[in-house]
RNA sequence: GCCCUGGUGGUGUAGGGGCUAUCAUGCGGGCCUGUCGAGCCCGCGACUCGGGUUCAAAUCCCGGCCAGGGCGCCA
């Protein structure tokens, strides 16, 4: 009688070592192949972290447990107990020659798709079946770096007294401007989900918090269909106050310089599987002054006129000239967003940078607008109406410090740690132009 | 949204007006005691949908849907 309700392994394949030789181990997992070589059956036992074989040849244990190995389908959920079995001949050097065995649950056949890699399936096959999908080690190793970086960005926003927060996502008002915005419905009115914290972290500033961040989902319906866009992202947000954009450029550095550093030394067995050098980028990070990246983009042959955003072309012109990471600085005011200080010597020039990973983009920040005029101003100036942002600006007339921030793409900081091409492998369940399921 | 390409067993593919629609993997059965992408034998399983051209369409044409690549959009 299979015992559903109390089961424990003793062990996880990979801390099942020859040392363990002559031990008895209870495994758990998912039937990986099954090699029946009539008078020996080979099962690779796979779980969360490795793979380890199972060994039953037919001499050595009663014809009933045999036969029962012998009819195991893949990828069936199975306990294992079992003698550990120190052996050359094994891969890894180590086996398991079984006891007892208890199927808790069988697979369906055929498969939706192959989860030994021997035959690859097309990203829109895989993410039907996601959750088969990440039965494969290359797969699931994403998610744990992924997993890593975040857990690094805490770790390092929290020793620098950084306070993590929580703002809304369901937000009244459509009138921040740029992006588009997926409406809904909110009782009996409408609202929309949040394109990102940026008034909420501003007005923390207000609030007095100094330091802080968040990271949290964001949305944004534009109908964008590339390897590089999704319509729900998780964002990493930051903002402190009493500082200018240099400041926060110095915490962006440090913060991604510091997770490269704790992937790599925590995450050695994912890299391998993904085949990744993860290489630690010198600091302080390249500086490029925008004027120059107009010059430079234009050397490539790719046609840039000042006061333009980087097409796409531009971009992959950059990441023909610089290796690695660095920060774009000096963006013309006007192609920025109302919020962003422009530069006292030049207001034409603003306090805003984006930090670029070869050609892709993978944050943007600058030193905010904190004087209620001048914001006002800039967001009469970009054709919006000051007054649906009353309680934004309210923040801005009773003692708002002098604040900067910025906001960094976790899918795409993933898609640089793991050399993805694809921003939808970054993601459990990505939400794009097309897929709203599973 | 635009441009290009494509849609063939569960998965990944070859083919490209008529013949039993190719191959791999998978699945079912058989043989096999050291496999590790196990091997060998037998079997199973497919032309995106709608319309048109034609004696004949999976193949050509039109449209839809879906996908891949590129671009645009992305304060």
């Amino acid at each position: 009688m299979t015992d559903h309700q109390n089961c424990r392994r003793t062990q996880y394949s990979k801390e099942i070592t020859p040392e363990l030789n002559g031990k008895k181990v209870i495994i758990m997992g998912w039937i990986h192949e099954l090699r029946d070589l009539g008078g020996i059956i080979f099962l690779l036992l796979r779980d969360r972290d490795g793979v380890i074989q199972v060994t039953a040849p037919s001499k050595k244990i009663s014809p009933e447990l045999f036969e029962n190995i012998r009819k195991f389908k893949k990828e069936s959920v199975i306990t294992v107990k079992g003698v550990v079995q120190d052996s050359s001949k094994a891969p890894g050097g180590v086996e398991i020659i079984p006891y007892e065995v208890e199927l808790l649950t069988e697979s369906k056949l055929p498969l939706p798709l192959d989860t030994t890699g021997k035959v690859r399936a097309e990203i829109d096959t895989r993410l039907d079946s996601r959750f088969l999908d990440l039965r494969k080690h290359n797969v699931s190793s994403i998610f744990k770096i992924k997993s890593r970086m975040l857990h690094s960005v805490r770790v390092f926003l929290e020793q620098n007294d950084f306070i993590e927060i929580n703002t809304p996502k369901l937000v009244a008002s459509a009138t921040e401007g740029g992006t588009e915005l997926f409406p809904i419905t909110y009782f009996e009115r409408e609202a929309f989900l949040g394109q990102s914290p940026q008034l909420y972290k501003q007005m923390m500033m207000a609030a007095g918090f100094d330091q802080v961040y968040e990271i949290a989902p964001i949305f944004r319906a534009e109908e964008h269909d590339t390897l590089r866009h999704l319509n729900e992202a998780i964002s990493i947000d930051l903002e402190a106050a009493f500082c200018n954009h240099e400041d926060v450029m110095n915490i962006l550095e440090k913060l991604v310089f510091n997770a490269i550093n704790d992937v790599n030394t925590h995450c050695k067995d994912e890299l391998k599987t993904l085949e990744i050098d993860l290489k630690v980028p010198e600091l302080p990070f390249e500086r490029v002054e925008y004027d120059e990246v107009v010059d430079m983009v234009n050397s490539q042959g790719v046609t840039l006129n000042h006061g333009e955003d980087l097409s796409r072309a531009a971009e992959k012109a950059m990441g023909e000239l610089m290796e690695g990471y660095y920060f774009i600085t000096g963006w013309p005011t006007d192609i920025k967003p109302f919020y962003v200080m422009p530069s006292e010597e030049d207001p034409k020039r603003s306090c805003a940078f984006d930090l670029m990973y070869r050609d892709l983009e993978i944050s943007s920040g600058a030193m905010r607008v904190h004087l209620h005029d001048l914001l006002v101003d800039r967001i009469k100036k970009q054709g919006l109406n000051p007054d649906s942002f009353n309680r934004y600006l309210a923040a801005f007339e009773y003692g708002m410090p002098p604040h900067a921030g910025w906001g960094l793409g976790a899918e795409r900081f993933t898609m640089c740690l793991t050399g993805v091409k694809n921003i939808r492998e970054t993601v459990l369940f990505p939400r794009d132009r097309r897929r709203l399921i599973p």
